[in-house]
DNA sequence: GGCAGCTCAATTGTAGACAATCAGATTGAT
DNA sequence: ATCAATCTGATTGTCTACAATTGAGCTGCC
């Protein structure tokens, strides 16, 4: 069983991605503890890893607030840095993927079916990350996750599937289908793409951040 | 002033720099309660967020234990992505600099001067990343700073200057002089020669860690 | 009116006590 | 002797109370 810390982390972390809280605004420990029946410890925890993960931002003896999402001209570079990454560790893992990762994959592939079939945009952000977190997990990556997942955190800040639902879980699903060829430079190739393509799209308000 | 949590993630983190701790070895919160003659609630948070930057990994309910250093085979990759981050925010940030930047710039230099004077190879190590930090925060690069700086830490568990400290020196005061300039190619270039080649050598002990 | 300094409520930072959890040692049955 | 269940000491997780800090509003002087 998880910890409450960890069980605040997740539920904070998915109001963020779901854009609850409007980027600036200030989040208190106290109302947070209230608002979850516990003490203000785990919410302080929970705070403090969330800067980190890039989520908030933390101001010395004056809390945190939600962070803004990065400039519309830095969202291709974290995306690029991101997809290095994830290219980086499965050309090396994709060889020693056991049938036991596979399944976990394909678990995962399976929940983003379900949240696309209900047009959740919020649970196809948690599975769409969570799809590639395994995969990455899969391939022996676990060295690069922490990093990984502050670029994602700064991607999901403005997730925005431009494709239908149905295209999004086709593009995993292609993915899927390449790793069990073990075919990789295809792989690579289709998750680049998966990657970068949602980033090109300036179709979206421009979240003009004012700095500080 | 700044907080105790944040005096004593300062002072773990050098001492991990520093290589005080083997790599492995758990790392308790009384024990460093007592050391530091405060209670465990500022250990705690100090822990948590050594274990997001990369120095520590955090292990549900069993405490945290120093990091192994990332694979030799990784570490050039991870030289890269650092490298990707500084070349991006200083071509992007470079024009704006301010006098006032370049004075802050100036001071992390002289620092790093009297490190390398002094042969003192943690300092050295500080002062070097003090160094690039300030030009990235000069550059306006604070979005990726914590990105940057979870790379830094992998490369500072194994931190290794083979060079003489006067060509380490050597080769920041030209960075500083190329920025002065504003020469943009020239600078990238310095910089990333800077990081990458420090990388390359496999002349040290392979500190090969057992996975898991 | 404008501004320096003060006051105070709100909020975060820290301390210390108690509860939950884990790994290793002990016990006991087979 | 082997192995599973239990016990136990050490350690982390959480809670409550208190201290320190901040910023906004007030006060009074110019």
């Amino acid at each position: 069983m998880a910890s409450i810390r960890e069980e605040i982390t997740g539920k904070i972390r998915d109001e963020l991605v779901a854009g609850n809280f409007e980027a600036g605004v200030p989040l208190r420990e106290t109302k947070m503890a209230k608002r979850f029946g516990v003490s203000r410890g785990p919410i302080r925890d929970a705070f403090l890893q969330l800067s980190q993960e890039g989520f908030l931002a933390y101001h010395s003896n004056r809390g945190v607030t939600v962070r803004h999402p990065p400039a519309l001209e830095d969202r291709s570079f974290v995306a690029s840095l991101r997809a290095q990454i994830e290219l980086y560790i499965v050309h090396k893992g994709l060889g020693e993927l056991t049938p036991e990762g596979l399944d976990q994959i394909a678990v995962a592939l399976e929940a983003l079916k379900v949240a696309c079939a209900a047009k959740d945009v919020i649970e196809v952000a948690k599975a769409d990350m969570e799809f590639h977190r395994v995969i990455l997990h899969e391939c022996g990556g676990e060295d690069f996750i922490q990093t990984w997942r502050q670029l994602c955190a700064r991607m999901l800040l403005t997730y925005s599937r431009l494709k239908s639902f149905d295209e999004a879980y086709a593009e995993h699903e292609e993915i899927f289908e390449l790793i069990k060829k073990k075919d990789g430079n295809k792989t690579l190739d289709a998750i680049e793409r998966n990657i970068t393509i949602a980033v090109d799209n300036p179709d979206f308000e421009s979240d003009a951040d004012d700095k500080k």
